[in-house]
DNA sequence: TATCTCTGACCACTTACCTCA
DNA sequence: TTTGAGGTAAGTGGTCAGAGA
């Protein structure tokens, strides 16, 4: 019996996988083939898993002795896009006017905010006729008010607001009297909780939708295109380390799996050594699996099977055994992935 | 119609800065 | 007060697709 795994892109050569939701955007593929290398005349005929084969059928191929080899098949694919909520378009609570945009006049160069004259940045902050930004413009001047304190922020989240934001403006203000350009910034809360919830609304941007939300948010467009790129690769490690784990999961199970069918595989042998003629009954009464104790529904003749070989209408068992607890496990989960083990845990997109 | 060039979007990788324990 | 680790904004270079010549 032979495990193989591999990670890279989803492999071509299971084509039983209907993974055709999936493959919309490249993404993490995984194979994981579990090859039972034992139904060869002779005990050292081995076969990897990585044969193409004709995986048509899944359900149907268990039930035949000959497919005793088959790899059972673990296709790990990029997860279905996060389940989207409804954008509270406009209606965040930090979105209220607190009445004093008066105190909100920058104080020096903020580097929260859009510069004047930057707005060209990559051009596309030029407005177009067909541009929807106008029309819902936050304010985020409001944050600007001086006299916030950094450790109030346990106490009032709004004051600690107001002073992340002084701090930021304060920043840049001497860096601005050091005549050295800030090189980064940082994004304030609600900047961030906003770009999170048009992230979960749509992780790509169309250059309309990078334009209204640059506006919005009185940044550049190439600051909300680099956030949603950064956000994209955070949101694709996370994925990749659930994954990890999960394989990782699945390899302990197909590990202990190999090691108790072994084990199986010996037993047997010892006793068809030390009991010749035991092999020779009616093959219906031989291919029990002594783990999932299921009958195979054959009807060779032992001594027919022994003239062929006497392992495969164990390896059909064991075959069976591993396609049997892959669909067990399973049941009941997403189309276009495969999991024939515990389902990982898939709340990595936040 | 095929080919080439340009442009924009995206990605992987990396750097540099900031925050916090 | 210092320092190292982790998070993240931003830079860089490569690939790819679509538009236009």
């Amino acid at each position: 019996m032979e495990l193989g795994l591999s990670l890279g892109e989803a492999p071509k050569a299971f084509a039983f996988m209907d993974r055709s939701a999936a493959t919309g955007s490249k993404g993490l593929g995984f194979c994981m083939g579990l090859g039972v290398g034992l139904g060869r005349r002779e005990e050292g005929a081995e076969r990897g898993f990585g044969e193409e084969r004709d995986c048509g059928d899944e359900g149907t191929e268990r039930e035949g002795r000959g497919s005793v080899e088959r790899p059972v098949q673990l296709d790990l694919l990029p997860l279905a896009p996060v389940p989207r909520q409804p954008h509270p378009q406009m209606g965040f609570a930090w979105q209220v006017d607190h009445g004093n945009s008066e105190a909100s006049t920058t104080r020096g160069f903020d580097v929260n905010q859009l510069p004047l004259g930057d707005e060209i940045d990559d051009g596309a902050a030029i407005s177009s006729p067909n541009s929807t930004v106008s029309s819902f413009q936050m304010d985020f001047s409001i944050y600007k008010r001086g006299g916030a304190a950094a450790h109030r922020k346990d106490s009032d989240p709004a004051a600690a607001n107001d002073a992340e934001m002084e701090r930021a403006s304060s920043r840049a203000s001497d860096e601005e009297e050091n005549g050295l350009t800030r090189k980064k910034l940082r994004l304030s809360k609600e900047q961030s909780a906003f770009l999170e919830e048009s992230f979960k609304e749509h992780n790509t941007l169309n250059p309309k939708q990078k334009l209204a939300l640059a506006k919005q948010l009185n940044l550049r467009p190439r600051q909300v295109e680099v956030w949603f790129q950064n956000r994209r690769a955070r949101t694709k490690l996370k994925q990749t380390e659930v994954d990890c784990e999960y394989l990782k999961r699945c390899c302990e199970t197909l590990t202990e799996e190999n090691r108790r069918l072994q084990k199986e595989l010996q037993e047997l042998r010892a006793l068809k050594t030390a009991h010749p003629f035991y092999m020779q009954l009616p093959a219906t009464t031989l291919t029990m699996c002594p783990s999932c104790e299921r009958v195979a529904t054959t009807t060779t003749t032992a001594a027919a099977a022994a003239a062929t070989t006497a392992v495969p209408p164990v390896v059909g068992a064991v075959a069976q055994t591993a396609a049997d607890s892959a669909a067990k496990a399973s049941s009941g989960l997403p189309k276009n992935r495969f999991y024939p083990f515990p389902q990982p845990h898939q709340s990595a997109a936040s």
